[in-house]
DNA sequence: GAACTCAGGATCGTATACGATAATGACTTA
DNA sequence: TAAGTCATTATCGTATACGATCCTGAGTTC
């Protein structure tokens, strides 16, 4: 600990376990050493448990009392419910978004959008992150607090079964085809085809997922 | 200290703060004094920064760098995003809730309304937390982890404001008809009523919520 | 050979202690 | 008097230390 980071440190190690488990480095059911992790990131264990408290109020790991905390396990029901309260809340969201949003946010949505689409053609590692801060662009700028940090809570959730099945091209093809046709209706506050796109891209991603996942 | 409690003290600490917020014992805008706070608890501060990274994350409280946390200011703007949340999530959930219900589940929904009601009629301190225990009833056998989750903190939040405008008799009735009827449309599993009653319930509250908050 | 008991070690969970930062107020200066 | 500076105090935030619990495997008994 070099430089001093007051009250940040729970923060950044939420945002790098979170990264962690979204990315697959802690896979599902493992169980997370806090020794061992806090010394590898060079701090000890009261921040760590501090964001561990908080990734499992997000629902990425879970505690059991006196056995520590272990990260959650996918399930095919947990993916269908999480979608489905994405189908609820987003499509509205980015229609709000879209019509609150004025130039800077605008711009913050085109690079957005250029960064995940770079790295879907390009391959990239870091699809998913790129993926939820495009999303998030979409909605961020309508101001609902509550709403926000649902869908983002709710972009973490769906990342840990999409980041399942990358790397097929029609997909890829097809996903980036929706978020452009998305943003530009989003841009030009068509608010009915915004709607109707982001309704539509969940579900085509839904639906991918269920051809990929086809256990129980 | 005297039982010890592993790693269930910041579920107690979570629990005892949350109430705290809620009936406004911890009003809005206050500092939480960590030391305070923990010592009149009877633990140290590690426990307690754990359940209040919680509640940092269910949106109750919010941090600031170095100058620890406060109880998150009430807002117009945030209770309309919360009760246009709960109207696109609670109906369907409470509809699920009703197909999946057993009898131990709907058994479990009779009593939280009973006691709800009781509540509601004798002018009793808690009505807040048995509101949301029987809301919550009628979610919890959907099975659906990441929704009953949600919907509970969603609860929460929208509780701080209906507390507001309690002790007014013919609000009160009428809170006490609509769950007695949405309650018996959930037992007999008619879904059509259970989605119309839920969704006109929230809306009713919603109404005299904005009756009662004119500020801005 | 199966089940039970019991060290030994590993891991969790929290109290204590301490450094770091920000709020408070007295004092100086213009 | 108003503004600015500095010491004082209160509070936050985290590292360390330590007790408590759980897992593991060797030894024992039936």
């Amino acid at each position: 600990m070099t430089t001093r980071a007051p009250r940040l440190l729970p923060d950044q190690l939420f945002a790098e376990a979170r990264e962690r488990i979204l990315s697959g480095r802690l896979p599902a059911d493992a169980p997370i050493r806090q020794d061992a992790l806090a010394l590898e990131l060079g701090v000890s264990k009261i921040p760590l448990r501090e964001a561990l408290a908080r990734l499992e109020s997000e629902g990425l790991v879970v505690s059991h009392p006196n056995r520590g905390f272990i990260v959650r396990p996918l399930s095919r029901a947990d993916a269908e419910d999480v979608f489905d309260l994405r189908l609820r809340i987003e499509p509205n969201a980015c229609v709000l978004g879209a019509q609150q949003a004025d130039a800077v946010a605008q711009e913050a949505a085109r690079t957005a959008f250029a960064s995940l689409d770079a790295a879907l053609r390009n391959g990239l590692a870091d699809v998913g992150r790129r993926n939820r801060e495009f999303h998030l662009a979409l909605v961020r700028p309508s101001g609902r607090g509550v709403t926000i940090e649902t869908v983002d809570r709710l972009l973490a959730l769906s990342e840990r079964y999409v980041r399942v099945h990358l790397g097929e091209h029609r997909r890829l093809d097809r996903a980036s085809h929706e978020h452009e046709t998305l943003l530009r209706a989003w841009l030009d506050r068509r608010t009915e085809t915004v709607r109707r796109e982001a309704r539509a891209h969940i579900r085509a991603t839904l639906f991918d997922l269920r051809a990929q996942l086809p256990e129980a």
